[in-house]
RNA sequence: GCCGGGAUGGCGGAAUUGGUAGACGCAGCGGACUCAAAAUCCGCCGGUGGUGACACUGUGAGGGUUCGAGUCCCUCUCCCGGCACCA
């Protein structure tokens, strides 16, 4: 044995020991209950950041601990291959997406092979793989002859100088990253998923997943945004707008509707269109509503603006007169394009009706100062629910007495009634990009649009193209959207949009189980494995994929591929990894971001960083905040070069011990540094318990009090440490782990009885560490004797003999102030304490003389004297 | 703008879920070992007052509930995530 830790030998000789035994290839086997851990599959951005190798040594822990506790774990792992980031290093650097792409998957397979993670790489997909998308596209068929994908028209950003369809991102300030040409909407035919039509069964289901945080739980609750309603439709004023019609809106308060002074309609909407087209100046103010990108975050943001159409609608119920306004702050894409306006009683609309004068009028008592009676005019909307006033018959009814008064007015003269609205839309999939899984459709001038039938499948995106970042290149290559159709056989166009990449991320955890099967999507395996017992990955994940994953498995229950419906029956979200900037303003005033290891901090005598100093000139540099580990702030920290100062196990023990897994971590050097010194004592440890003994004792009976009590010490680590494993709140695992050893550091030397303990603790304490940091425990293991193979080791359970204890300590609170303590048989009775707890002597100090007015004792924990 | 989350010593964080605030670690200070340094080991370490035992104070700000609040309720400030074409 080595006497000194030396990681990246021991790290090697335990890779090659899994290796050589298989140690994580996973089998279907009934008589072990399966555990399914998966984390959230890496984009191959290049190389591995910390966010990875935290995501998956949360992953890890949790496999190799379900394994130890006697699981079948399966812990596969893959690449989610398509994406924007592939076609831009392809315009940089002129690499085709393709190449890039794989080398980039090599590149990372081995960085992450070097952490040690317990992972099944027979199992390995890449979304790029025909052999992956192919049953892509197969279920795309499927679900479109299904009703379930459907085609119509979607607003996109649209850069009119590089004449292509821009992602959110690459819209800055309203104009093209890349050209910086100014925005405009751009409606053009897309393919649609009808998620909403599982609106209901998403919301509903979100009651059985009792192990997801609460947080995503209601994000995704909000985001589909089932809200009851009533629509109501206003008539046309035939006189102003020529036609019979009524105009159609959408309202969760019914109960305000004798207040509505004006509708507003989104500029997109037909009644603004057919009154631009003799209004000049109404047709300019559109076409200005058409500038800027299509964020909601933007929309939400902008300043309000709108415009009198000149066209009028009647009140529903009281026949009035209502002008018809075009505004910037309605949204085509939710409910009817178009809003009743309630300016008292909504801070939109109040804002609205404020700029452009239209009147406010107030039907709902307010109970707070809405209206200020002094300067005689409205401060703001009174947006709370209340009692009706200035309703004419409704005066006086609650709001849900009043709507459902007005619904059935509606109701009876035919002009709306109660619905229910989802604040959820339909998930539009089209990408107008090259590197995704290509749409397997057929557009032919007599049959519509035809899909792809399965024996020409898969539709293969062809890898030797050129990008230039203008257009998109499939529809320029005709040897791929030349074909025939294949219902009438006649010259036909093939769909040349590709998929958003957030398809193949919604079922690739069903693909594992049975990646290696080239006849079918998934098989039965499928059915074993799934759902995935434990899912891990970042927050900013809560609503999108999380959503579109539970969606798609609803919709191949559907079509019959499984029988499930819920993907995931643990979620853990992990936070992100954040570091410390620093930057130097050039002259023109932009940031210069230099990486945390190229500074020198110097700090006053108490700690605090007073100053920075690069350290290649000793200048100084400016201190920044504590950010994102990312490229553009420069302050990421490369997990290969830790990993070769430390080894593996440092760093995998430093970020299960710095944070919770949910929460931020910030990466800290002498933080890491304070890992590698455990290890280091670890090993010592190890090292003095194999030299100091050539056996094994067995614990004896009666045990020298002062060993029983470190005895004992040590066994409530470990049930400390099985909780919080339980808890999956691993940096406090650690720190149980930290305080064995400290325990066992102080046990008296020499005797059997002392080498007993201290035996029984180490490999408590090897076992408990084994899932964080598996090399050293793997190493140690062997080395102290304790066996082969600690994967095969039962986990360790606290002993109750070890932990029997005779007396406790109580604290004694005099008024809720802390003022001593008492001991007390174990299991003292309420009296005895009380009787105890009075006649200390910092009761009778504290209560100078007056009676007790009330004796407060919380069994095992405290006594309060309330005086 | 809307939805969700967070704030505890110089720093990361802990607190058995309403019961000793600051576990564990980092940094710092003092000491041992050393020719010296590194490594290692021992001690101290929220603030104020006091030689000291100790007292008061203290969990972003303000208010409330309770015998007792970091934890529950109300109001506010700042920071972070998401907002449907980043992944």
């Amino acid at each position: 044995m080595q006497d000194k830790y030396q990681p990246a030998a021991i790290e090697a000789a335990a890779q090659d020991h899994w290796a050589s035994t298989s140690a994580f290839r996973a089998t279907e086997d009934s008589k072990r209950p399966k555990y399914y851990c998966l984390s959230m599959f890496p984009y191959p951005s290049g190389k591995l950041h910390m966010g990875h190798v935290r995501n998956y040594t949360i992953g890890d822990v949790l496999a190799r601990y379900h394994r130890m506790r006697g699981c079948n774990v399966l812990q596969p792992m893959g690449w989610d291959a398509f994406g924007m980031p592939a076609e831009n290093a392809a315009i940089q650097n002129n690499v085709p997406p393709a190449k890039w792409t794989y080398d980039n998957i090599d590149y990372m397979r081995d960085q992450l092979k070097r952490l040690g993670f317990a992972i099944d790489w027979s199992r390995e997909v890449a979304t790029c793989a025909p052999d992956y998308y192919r049953w892509e596209q197969w279920l795309f068929t499927r679900l479109f002859e299904k009703g379930l994908i459907y085609k119509k028209l979607g607003t996109v950003n649209w850069d009119p100088v590089d004449e292509t369809v821009l992602a959110n991102e690459q819209v800055i300030d309203g104009r093209g990253w890349r050209s910086g040409a100014l925005i405009e909407k751009r409606e053009i035919p897309m393919y649609y998923m009808r998620i909403t039509a599982y609106a209901d069964e998403l919301l509903a289901a979100l009651d059985t997943l009792p192990d997801w945080p609460e947080q995503v739980k209601l994000m995704q609750k909000n985001w589909i945004g089932r809200s009851e309603g009533v629509e109501a439709h206003f008539p046309y004023d035939t006189a102003s707008i020529g036609e019979a019609g009524v105009l159609k809106v959408f309202t969760t308060r019914a109960d305000t509707l004798m207040g509505a002074t004006y509708v507003a309609v989104a500029a997109e909407h037909a009644l603004a269109l057919r009154a631009a087209a003799s209004n000049p100046e109404l047709a300019t103010f559109i076409e200005e509503c058409r500038q800027g990108g299509i964020a909601e975050a933007t929309l939400a943001t902008i300043e309000k603006k709108g415009m009198d159409t000149g066209l009028r609608v009647l009140h529903p119920l009281t026949g009035e007169t209502l002008p018809v306004w075009v505004a910037n702050y309605v949204l085509m894409g939710y409910g009817e394009g178009a809003v009743m306006a309630v300016p008292a009683h909504d801070e939109r609309d109040f804002a609205f009706a404020r700029q452009y004068g239209l009147p406010i009028k107030m039907v709902i008592r307010s109970t707070c100062g809405a209206y200020d009676e002094l300067a005689g005019q409205w401060a703001d909307a009174y947006a709370e629910h209340g009692r009706l006033a200035n309703s004419g018959k409704y005066d006086g009814l609650d709001f849900q007495g009043a709507v459902d008064a007005i619904a059935a007015d509606l109701a009876a003269k035919g002009l709306g009634q109660k619905r229910v609205q989802y604040r959820l839309r339909d998930w539009g999939i089209s990408r107008q990009r090259y590197w995704g899984c290509p749409i397997p459709m057929i557009r032919c001038d007599d049959c519509g649009d035809v899909p792809v039938p399965d024996e020409q499948l898969p539709v293969v995106l062809p890898e030797d193209v050129e990008i230039t970042g203008r257009g998109s290149p499939l529809s320029k290559m005709p040897s791929f959207y030349a074909c025939a159709c294949p219902r009438c056989g006649k010259p036909a166009r093939r769909e040349t949009d590709t998929m958003d990449t957030f398809v193949e991320s919604s079922w690739y955890f069903l693909r594992y189980a049975s990646s290696d099967n080239p006849d079918a999507m998934i098989d039965s395996r499928a059915g074993y494995w799934a759902p995935v017992d434990q899912y891990i990955g970042g927050i900013e994940h809560a609503i999108l994929h999380l959503l579109y994953s539970r969606f798609f498995t609803r919709a191949m229950r559907d079509c019959g591929l499984i029988n499930l419906s819920e993907p995931f029956t643990r979620l853990l979200t992990q936070g992100m990894v954040v570091a410390a900037t620093y930057y130097r303003e050039n002259e023109n005033g932009k940031k210069q971001w230099i990486n945390p290891s190229d500074v020198s901090v110097t700090t006053d005598e108490r700690g605090r960083p007073i100053s920075a100093t690069l350290k290649a000139d000793g200048l100084p540099v400016i201190i920044g905040g504590i950010e994102k580990m990312s490229k553009s702030k420069n302050n990421g920290v490369d997990p290969l070069t830790m990993i070769e100062q430390y080894g593996a196990d440092t760093v995998r023990l430093f970020t299960m011990f710095a944070a919770p897994p949910d929460q931020q971590l910030e990466w800290s050097d002498s933080g890491v540094e304070g890992a590698a010194r455990f290890l280091r004592r670890i090993w010592a440890f190890g090292h003095g318990l194999k030299t100091g003994h050539s056996q094994k004792p067995g614990i004896p009976s009666g045990l020298p009090s002062a060993l029983a009590d470190a005895r004992r010490e040590i066994h409530t680590h470990l049930k400390q440490v099985s909780h919080d494993f339980g808890k999956h709140q691993f940096n406090t695992v650690v720190s149980g782990a930290m305080k064995i050893l400290n325990a066992l550091e102080k046990l008296p030397q020499g005797d059997d009885s002392a080498s007993a303990v201290a035996f029984e603790g180490f490999s408590i304490l090897l076992r408990l560490l084994s899932p964080v940091t598996p090399h050293i425990a793997h190493a140690l293991w062997r080395e102290c004797g304790f066996g082969d193979d600690i994967l095969a080791a039962p986990w360790p359970e606290p002993q109750s003999d070890a932990l029997a204890q005779d007396e406790i300590e109580l604290m004694l609170q005099i008024n809720g102030k802390l003022r001593g303590s008492l001991r007390v048989g174990a299991d003292a009775e309420r009296n005895t304490i009380e009787t105890a707890a009075l006649a200390t002597e910092a009761a009778q100090r504290f209560m100078d003389g007056k009676p007790a007015k009330k004796v407060v004792v919380v069994p095992g924990r405290l006594v309060n004297i309330v005086v």
